[in-house]
This record gives C-alpha cells, structure tokens and sequence, in this order.
DNA sequence: TTAGTGACTGTAG
DNA sequence: GCTACAGCCACTA
C-alpha cells in the first residue's frame, strides 16, 4: 500500500509475502506479477531466500513454486523447518509438498 | 564495469 | 501427461 512506489523490488515482495494470511500460501508467480515482474519469479525465490538475513519477519514458508513443492525448505535452518512451520498452521504437507494446494493457495492479486 | 548466479514460469515439442 | 529451453532482473564478486 503505501509509499509502493518508492519500494525496491526486494521490498515489494516481503510486503507482498506478509500479507499471506496465516494457513494459506501461495506462489511464486503470484507474487512476481503482482509487483509487476511476471517473468521474474526467480527473483521472488532470490529474494525470499534473503529475507531471513535482511527481515527475518517475511513468512517464507509460505511461498510455494506453482505445483505446490516446497523448492526453498532447503535454504531453511532444517530442511523440516519449512513443513514443520507449514503444518504448524494447519497446512499438510506430504513429501515436501503441500496437500490440497489449491485448497490453500491464496491470490494476491484478488485480496 | 562485467559476468555469473538464482527458492520460477511459460511455451513448444 | 513429461522434458527441455529461454527469459526475466537485482545483487555479488
């Protein structure tokens, strides 16, 4: 929302990731085209992966790659870290991939 | 300044 | 359905 426009990139999609509503998440791809960037969901990851040094508060955990795979748990503390916290607000994860994706996949851009 | 890197996605075969 | 490839852009060395 506010002052966006003077927000870099890396800014934009912490804002974004934090108003991830707790027990949903969502993708990569969402993310990247609502900040204006489509095609830069690679960016999105990057960004994710440093947001535990710059802002430890972005819920990471919550981003996704669009089949639902939780491709970042490995840039976590623990490899379990990622599900644990998933699981731990009611989002099933099975094989590193959470259950129901669409059930709990959240849209930015509609929010 | 330049080149390499990266937690992805869409398209084509 | 799956696989392979190209594009995207900010940051680091």
């Amino acid at each position: 929302m506010c002052n966006s426009q003077s927000e870099s990139f890396f800014e934009k999609v912490y804002h974004t990731v934090r108003k991830i509503p707790f027990g949903y998440v969502t993708t990569y791809g969402e993310i990247a085209k609502l900040i204006g960037h489509p095609k830069s969901a690679r960016m999105v990851g990057w960004a994710l992966n440093k947001s535990e040094v710059i802002l430890p508060s972005v819920p990471a955990h919550r981003v996704v790659n669009r089949n639902g795979l939780l491709s970042g748990k490995n840039h976590f503390a623990n490899q379990n870290t990622m599900a644990e916290l998933l699981e731990s607000e009611g989002v099933k994860v099975v094989n590193n991939k959470v259950k129901n994706f669409k059930k709990y996949l959240w849209y930015p851009s509609k929010h």
